[in-house]
DNA sequence: AATGAATGAGGCTTCATTCAT
DNA sequence: AATGAATGAAGCCTCATTCAT
């Protein structure tokens, strides 16, 4: 590796350029994600955000071309990180229990957490942006879909699609959440997560008819 | 031409005062619950609601003294409404089965639909009205849990509280729902609606230990 | 007339609602005519515009909702001021020489004079009003090829309309004249008409062939 | 290949600098020359010139220290044109007749065609530079006022200067009529050179006594 | 009390220009 | 000398709120 090497001149060359680059970017989404999620999509400001971001309005006009081409790559950016989890936990799925499962599902909506409050604001927030909403939300459901369908043996499509939708959405429950005590959240979690085990044990039984 | 009778009257009952407020405000309020509905909190204009409510700017300004006042004049409703709907669901409690009771649920969420909207409009996409929407969840939830309490024999507050919880947010799933094609509505509720009985029957199970 | 009556009121009453809006209105345009005159399309602001007639920017801006829709009511009223210009003299066209009409074109011309740079900055200026500024010179051209159908008996439409453009740029002149020194604007004005009459008579020689 | 060649000489002469400098100063101008034309100076961007002619924007200010400059030089650019244009013409006019005379000139500003939107732009659609445009106008009407004084024996200096006025702008409608259909330009153009020869003959007849 | 014209802070965005590399 | 990322002033426009009528 030539990271040692690098080292050596860092302080001479505070930064390769494009390394500059991807760090700008990289402050401008959090900023972003902090200022989007603390004051939905409407309420943000551009300026706020590259204030937070210390990064000039122009900058940040450099790298986001509008307010609304900010929105939607946050939300392609939490999009690849929920297909993502849904994926590896995808993999997974064969060697847990049902009450594993329930488990992981909500586990993989807690590792969410902070970016789901995101998402809440830039999804429900706003009008225009349907189609970008559907997608997310077909995949996502895509995702849980097919997670149920090596879990369940026999489980029907359909049925595993439905039951995906309303997973996801119980799962949220976990996110909204957040706003309780430390105390009733964890209650709350734990509530939930009861309440998949019983969906996914109930499902088995059906699909085995 | 009645304009002299009416004149004759005019100076002494200008028309039962409070009567006319009430409808003007009532008019106003209808406008405000489907612009916020339609566009959300911000993009709704006090401009637009006057003029749908056929009120002057100036007027609506005097019943209403901001638009964050208007917001949570009409917030205020819903909870009233919520409230309502559930003390009477409690009522009727002891009468229903397991199954009745997730169907009474199912359905008073799908009663509170159109409203469901605004409230979402106005809970999420705002900042600082934390105050207001936990109160407001913590009465809705209270109105939950007593109707658990009634329906489950011997189940603990606490459980009873946390249940509710997750009964409001899983019942939210169905006006979530509202995007979706009238078929594939249909099937959520209907999941959902079993998603709820499973619940019920368990936590049934449960206090009888 | 009721001119005085209205005057023994007028302190009391500061002005009749629509009154006011029409001074409003008048005043801004008149600034708009100055800054469009002076600047440019481009170079005017409507800040500024709203500065010179003393009007908060919302106010310029409920009358005139965007910058482009202040540049084109003030186009609209100089075209109507040109047709105008254009008919009455039209109208007179019979009783003139052709020494006179070369005289009146002139005249007109120079009463134009004020307005005359602002059409400029508004037609030569700016991108995307092909469509208002064809519709102005086609106007233009049709009102001054009438003029000529009426002084010269026997001129061929296409040939009237050839010269009406002519004659409108070589008239143009007296506009652009503005910027030299009086004494050399006297020059080129009578240059100019002496120029114009040359062109009348000639055409009346071919025409009569 | 040459490319061994090349090193050999590169550090030598890393190619004749000058040159470089030149070819990429008379691309800036020629990008320069299309966007101004194209949108007029304000709404023309550095950024865009400098990209059409492939120059990084920091070497674009090298050489031109501000859009300003940019803009001026184009006019001086365009101003030794056509001063070169009419000491040319002016050698030839004593081979002319008054008929050819009139067709030199149309030619002339037909030549011009392409450059004149540009010069329209920069010189109609701004403030601030009063200087450079009348210095450019002396210019060019001196140009033609000398061609005048070879072509007509006895005008009076003054007469020349006056006529040589109303000539550049009458021929500047040649220019003017390039929005017309193709058949009405070629028609508007005949008109004009007709009454340029109408004009030049009447001097004639003048200065003759 | 009702009206709606007037106000101006503040939002998004552009772009001439600078300056670190 | 060349490069292009960074800067921030300034433009257009909206809209909550006030206030004269």
């Amino acid at each position: 590796m030539n990271t040692t090497a690098r080292i050596s001149t860092f302080t001479a060359i505070p930064e390769p350029k494009r390394e500059r680059g991807r760090q700008r970017v990289a402050a401008i989404m959090d900023a972003a994600v902090e200022v989007f999620s603390e004051k939905g999509y409407d309420a943000a400001t551009m300026t706020e955000i590259a204030a937070r971001s210390s990064t000039a309005i122009g900058s940040l006009y450099r790298f986001f071309p509008s307010k609304e081409a900010l929105a939607q790559a946050l939300l392609r950016r939490y999009a690849q990180h929920v297909s993502a989890s849904l994926s590896e936990l995808a993999e997974q799925v064969e060697r847990l229990s049902m009450d594993g499962l329930a488990g992981a599902l909500v586990d993989f909506m807690q590792a969410l957490q902070s970016q789901r409050r995101l998402a809440v604001a830039l999804i429900d927030a706003r009008a225009g942006n349907d189609d970008l909403r559907k997608r997310f939300r077909t995949e996502a459901r895509a995702g849980v879909a097919r997670i149920l369908q090596r879990a369940i043996d026999g489980i029907a499509p359909a049925k595993a699609n439905a039951m995906a939708a309303v997973l996801l959405h119980l799962l949220k429950g976990i996110a909204v959440a957040a706003d309780e005590t430390p105390a009733m959240q964890a209650v709350l979690t734990g509530e939930i997560r009861e309440l998949v085990r019983l969906y996914l044990v109930a499902a088995r039984r059906e699909a085995r008819g």
